[in-house]
DNA sequence: GGAACATCTCAGCCAAGACTGAGACAGTTG
DNA sequence: CAACTGTCTCAGTCTTGGCTGAGATGTTCC
């Protein structure tokens, strides 16, 4: 229940704040459902936009949108299929995951 | 920069989605910047509300509200200290941020 | 070429949540 | 007890960001 407080109790006023912002960066994109979904959904492999649209249960623009900004920080890319090129498929970037969820770890040791 | 694809170009619609709330749950709270610094600062032991204030430049009631909702996620608990009970020293709950740690790791694997 | 499909982009609307301010409660000190 | 300090709570304001709708681009099929 209780736990060990330092002796004296006088705050440290003097203290810096730990640099977060790569952890928080990462963490607000994980801090949506439909983003959250895509990114575990590509655990298992590439997926096409309208597969993970109809996963979801949203809109194809939307989840467009959402994998622009995962594009964006790195997470994921995107290659057009060979045999039929108008499906758009994504696949994740696993040394870019790895340090992101390492930026994660760095705040929850 | 080219990655394998189904063979077959044929979308699957009868996916799934995956469970991801308690991942989005916790990535929420972390996505905060003065909760991330609280979080990380919380690792190396407990800190009283106007020490975390002082470190991350912002008002006692805001951090406090913050604590609140970390509290509230049950990953911080609180308890006075002894020796001069006005202050009010929290720390971590190292089952339940390791709990949350899994969580988000099931997103991003 | 034209129709249908898959995806993208962007502006506009709207809700969730962070910060502020004021007031209340607990603990200390004289 | 009164003054002061540390923390909490809550309503109000304002910003950030997700969803929608319409239109544009690229691809396949007839």
């Amino acid at each position: 229940m209780s736990f060990e407080l330092p002796v004296l109790p006088v705050p440290r006023l003097d203290l810096k704040a730990p640099d977060v912002a790569d952890g928080v960066a990462t963490a607000a994109l994980l801090a949506d459902r439909t983003r959250a979904v895509i990114l575990r959904m590509l655990r298992d492999g590439p997926h096409c936009v309208c597969e993970m649209a109809a996963a979801t249960g949203e809109r194809e623009n939307n989840v467009s949108n959402h994998l622009a900004r995962l594009r964006d920080a790195g997470l994921v890319r995107a290659s057009r299929h060979e045999a039929n090129a108008r499906f758009l498929y994504y696949e994740r970037d696993e040394p870019a995951v790895s340090k992101a969820l390492a930026a994660l770890r760095e705040i929850v040791g």
